[in-house]
DNA sequence: AAGGTGACTAACA
DNA sequence: ATGTTAGCCACCT
């Protein structure tokens, strides 16, 4: 099974008002040295519309997308929109891990 | 086949 | 407590 459609699969598992974290995921593939990967599969997932990349965030709970046209604002909003609080530091956008974090 | 790259992390200064 | 540095794994050229 490849790499990325172990990501999908999982992703899709996360649930509408949750989050998960990248290194999480990874580990979930038990290759859980390969979280940049994981990032790397995302970005190329947003072309996939059925996968919600934006519950999907850095270790610390922050929004660590560097992408031009989808920007952290759009993923906050989203966010937002299914019920989960963020906190905007500054220029960054923090998510409670404690209480937003899906774990299987 | 080999080296470069990145939506990550954890460890250090 | 912030900012850097160095590993990591899969993908692309």
């Amino acid at each position: 099974m490849n790499f990325y459609k172990q990501v999908y699969k999982i992703v899709k598992t996360i649930p509408a008002g949750k989050v998960m974290t990248y290194g999480q995921i990874a580990g979930l593939i038990s290759t859980p040295r390969a979280a940049r990967t994981v990032g790397f599969a995302l970005r190329a997932s947003i072309n996939y519309q059925d996968i919600p990349w934006h519950r999907v965030i850095n270790s610390r709970g922050l929004i660590s997308i560097i992408n031009p046209q989808i920007t952290k604002k759009i993923q906050a909003q989203l966010l937002n929109k299914e019920g989960v609080q963020i906190k905007i530091i500054g220029n960054n956008y923090y998510i409670d891990l404690k209480k937003y974090l899906y774990q299987p």
